[in-house]
DNA sequence: TGTATTCGTGCAAAAAAATGCAACTTTATA
DNA sequence: TATAAAGTTGCATTTTTTTGCACGAATACA
């Protein structure tokens, strides 16, 4: 193994754990500790890590249009880790934008070959980085709040492609109202990348289960996976057996 | 076997794994590990392929999220605050993806009012951080390399818009060749980008002036405002200043 | 405070890169 | 065709880089 493609390893990890032990290193990458210690001195001298005793951490990360501190991070990784067992090899993928979604385009493997369309920036910047995925960024007005390409030419653009699975968030989900929201320009997004996807998956962590927002995007009925952080087992998700697959 | 073929077939390797070891490629192609080592640097020099200690990674190769340290990065800056003084309120401005452009963005004041179309997510979401701005994102396939959307649906969506000036970073300048760069498809996309301006201005660093690559963009006559680090009095610039205005 | 890790440094072995050189092939030219 | 020039390749030698190990110093933690 060249010594870039470890210290890139070393990377990935901190991004994907946000830190790093000299002595996992040390077993994963099967080199002596000396020179795992040896890379992240040259990593932090770089100032791409946080050195600190016994291995590092990640550098708040420069990257300024992220929010440092997620919420409820790993209930979305959970979500986006099962989310991408619904991709297979060769296929189609449209996402949305927001937090779970930048997860799962983190988790996403090198060696995936796949097209992902994708309505926000950062996702594919992240979807980028894997040399096998093709990335198509649809245009559109970049909205402030959501980091996310709105408006007509997004919502035209999308009307002409026709993809395998599509990845949305869910601001509201609810077992009589079905999927909601509180902007009308979202709606508009949200409802014309359904209108393009043969499958629908929605992704949402356990706790925004059973909220309703002001404008409605589908029912229960057009959602073909529910993605949720918690067991199959747990009641709040167990309501929704019937309506839709629940993963 | 040819040269040629030799390189041909080391890129084609690299292409497929991400990188390769100078011993196997010494196996593969039954040649000495030097001649191999020649090959390596010709096509590092040519820019096609990173050597590292041991053999080569493709160039798309980089660390997740690395921040590159910018190449003469004041010099850049400097750039970026004399072009940000050709724009006006209210203003159609569209820009090019690239380490000058995005210092420009960050350059720009809260207070200013105009639209921005771009093909660089980086440069959207820095500009989408001002809110005042309306900032439009052009699709099309994200390239892993420049990190700027191109490819056929971003030269046609260029088709559509006329935008008041056009901010374009320069590969190669020279008072004879003009705009010149080495990647098709980014030659594409920015006559594209020049065709959609009523103005057009180059920034360039100093130390990139009179360099010359293999494809053709424009002319020097195309150019309204050449802008660069060097004071006007500099001979270098100097040389410029009768087909187009230097600042 | 004591103990167990972890860190930094120097050192040596191994691997790889750079360099100079000679043999050989191809190309250009009279 | 003969001959010179330029390009290519492999080998020997030197230099640089990388890596693991040893040992004492620094650090964390109970």
């Amino acid at each position: 193994m060249l010594k870039k493609e470890r210290q890139a390893f070393i990377i990935r990890q901190i991004n994907l754990h946000n830190k790093v032990l000299s002595s996992d290193l040390s077993l994963q990458l099967q080199v002596s500790e000396d020179t795992v210690r040896r890379d992240l001195n040259e990593l932090a001298e770089a100032g791409k890590i946080l050195k600190v005793h016994g291995g590092a951490l990640s550098k708040s990360f420069h990257f300024p249009y992220e929010q440092k501190d997620i919420y409820a991070r790993d209930s979305k990784k959970e979500v986006a880790r099962k989310a991408i067992s619904l991709i297979s090899e060769g296929m189609i993928v449209l996402t949305g934008g927001g937090t779970t979604m930048l997860e799962m385009a983190r988790l996403i493997p090198d060696d995936l070959e796949a097209t992902f369309f994708t309505i926000s920036p950062l996702v594919a910047l992240e979807l980028a980085e894997r040399k096998l995925l093709t990335v198509i960024l649809l245009g559109g007005q970049l909205s402030k709040n959501s980091q996310v390409n709105m408006g007509a030419k997004t919502v035209s653009d999308l009307s002409e492609i026709r993809v395998d699975l599509c990845f949305l968030g869910a601001n509201g989900i609810d077992l009589k109202e079905g999927i909601t929201d509180s902007d009308w320009e979202v709606v508009q997004v949200k409802k014309a990348m359904i209108r393009s996807s043969a499958r629908l998956a929605i992704m949402c962590i356990g706790e925004k289960l059973n909220s309703v927002k002001k404008m409605k995007i589908c029912g229960l009925n057009a959602i073909d996976y529910l993605i949720t952080d918690l067991k199959s087992t747990d009641p709040k998700v167990y309501a929704y057996e019937g309506h839709t697959k629940v993963i």
